[in-house]
DNA sequence: CTACTTTCTTAACTTTAGTGAACGCTTACA
DNA sequence: TGTAAGCGTTCACTAAAGTTAAGAAAGTAG
C-alpha cells in the first residue's frame, strides 16, 4: 500500500540527520515502493526463516522474541524512526528469532536487492548507510551496557523515564521478559516501588 | 612503535574476510602507521574524555569498563581479530566508560581524520567500514539477546562453551561483572556447577 | 625476604527472583 | 450468551544473588 507525502518527509527527515540528500535521490527512495501498512500481530519474521528484509518503523511499535523452551523470551522493541536488519539478513542463515507488530504499524521494507539498486544509482548511500549502521552499533552497545550494569528494578525505573510510552502500549508479559523477569517478578517489582514512595 | 609484515597480514586476512584489497589499497593503509604495542594495564580512553580513536586488537585483550558508584562494571572484553569503535567517537561527546587492556596487546589504533585520508584515496573502504559496522551491529545483538535470554549460570556455562579462553586470561572479579554478578556469587556458582558432575 | 595489597573463596544472613497455584478480569468466539 | 482462553495480580514457598565480614592465596613493592 502506498502512503501519502507526509510520511515520505517523516523518512527524509530521520534520513538527513546523517546526509543530506538532492531531490533525485530522493525520488530514487520513493520510487521503490517500500512503504507499507501492518496490522498489529502481523509477523514479519519467523525463527528458520531466512529473509533479506530490513525494516523501519515510521509509525507504530515492532518487537522482536526468542521461543526457548515454549516460552517467548522479548528482546528488543522498535518504535517510530527505529530500524531493524535482522541478524539472518546479514548472516545469511536461518532466523533464531520472530519479529512481529504490537500494534498498527506504519512501515518501511527494503530488502538486498533494494539497496544494490540505490547504491549503483546514488553511490553516496553506501555513506548514509555506513554513518546509520555505525549509529545503530553505539546504541546497541549502550543498550547492553545498561542491560548489564542494572537490576531489573533499575531497568524499570529506566524505562519509566526514558521510555515511559512503552509501560502503556505493551502488554506486561512482553515488557517483564524485556526487562529479563517473570511476568510475576514485575507486578511485585512495581508494587514495591510504590510502597516505598 | 612500527610492526613486521607478520601483523599486517593478519589485518589483511581479516579485512579480506569482507572486501578483497589491491596491493595499492594495502600499502595506504600501511603507510598510516596505525600498529602499537601497549602494556597490561594501559588505558586507551578514560571516562569524560572526548577521543576519536577507533581500536582493533591483532593480539592480546581489552576491556570497556563503567565506574558506577565508586564500583568497576565491566561490560565486554575484546580479543584477537575484534574492533572497537567508542560511543563517544560516534556521539563527540565525553565517553562514559573506560577502555584499558587486560593484557600486553598488540592494537591497531585509527581516527576519523585517519578514515578520511582512506576514504579519499580509496573510496571503496567506504563499503568495507559499512560491511564491518553492520557484522558488529549484528554481533552485538546477539550478545544482547543471549544476555537478556539467560540466567548467570547458563552465561557462565556458556562462555565456558564459546570463550573458554576468557575464563583462564581475566580475573574473576572481571569476569563476574561481565557475567552481570558479584565476585562471590560467580564462586557460589561454579562450586554450584562442580557439585552437580 | 618481608610487608602490603589485591584477588579469590567461604560463610551467615538479607533481599530478590523463580515456581506453582489461585483469583478476578477482560477478550474471543462458537 | 455462555464458555474458554489469556492476562495481570497476589500468595506461599524455593532457589539464587546481594551484602557483610573474614581469612587464605597470590602478586607487588620496598
Amino acid at each position: 500500500m502506498k502512503l501519502g507525502q507526509v510520511m515520505h518527509d517523516k523518512l527524509f527527515v530521520f534520513l538527513e540527520k546523517y546526509l543530506t540528500l538532492t531531490k533525485d535521490e530522493k525520488q530514487v527512495i520513493v520510487s521503490l515502493d517500500i512503504f507499507h501498512s501492518i496490522k498489529k500481530g502481523t509477523v514479519l519474521l519467523e525463527e528458520d526463516q531466512v529473509s533479506t528484509n530490513s525494516f523501519f518503523v515510521l509509525n507504530g511499535c515492532l518487537r522482536t522474541y526468542y521461543i526457548i523452551d515454549g516460552e517467548e523470551k522479548t528482546t528488543a522493541f522498535y518504535t517510530e524512526m527505529e530500524g531493524i536488519t535482522p541478524h539472518c539478513v546479514m548472516s545469511k542463515r536461518p532466523s533464531e528469532y520472530y519479529l512481529s507488530a504490537v500494534e498498527d504499524s506504519l512501515i518501511i521494507v527494503s530488502n538486498l536487492e533494494m539497496e544494490e539498486v540505490i547504491n549503483s544509482k546514488f553511490p553516496r548511500f553506501e555513506i548514509l548507510c555506513r554513518r546509520l549502521s555505525e549509529d545503530r552499533l553505539a546504541k546497541k552497545q549502550i543498550d547492553l551496557d545498561e542491560f548489564k550494569t542494572s537490576s531489573p528494578e533499575q531497568r524499570y525505573l529506566n524505562i519509566l523515564e526514558k521510555r515511559p510510552d512503552l509501560i502503556q502500549r505493551v502488554p506486561q508479559h512482553q515488557l517483564a521478559s524485556y526487562l529479563g523477569i517473570k511476568p510475576q517478578s514485575l507486578s511485585r517489582l512495581r508494587a514495591r516501588i510504590l510502597e516505598k514512595k
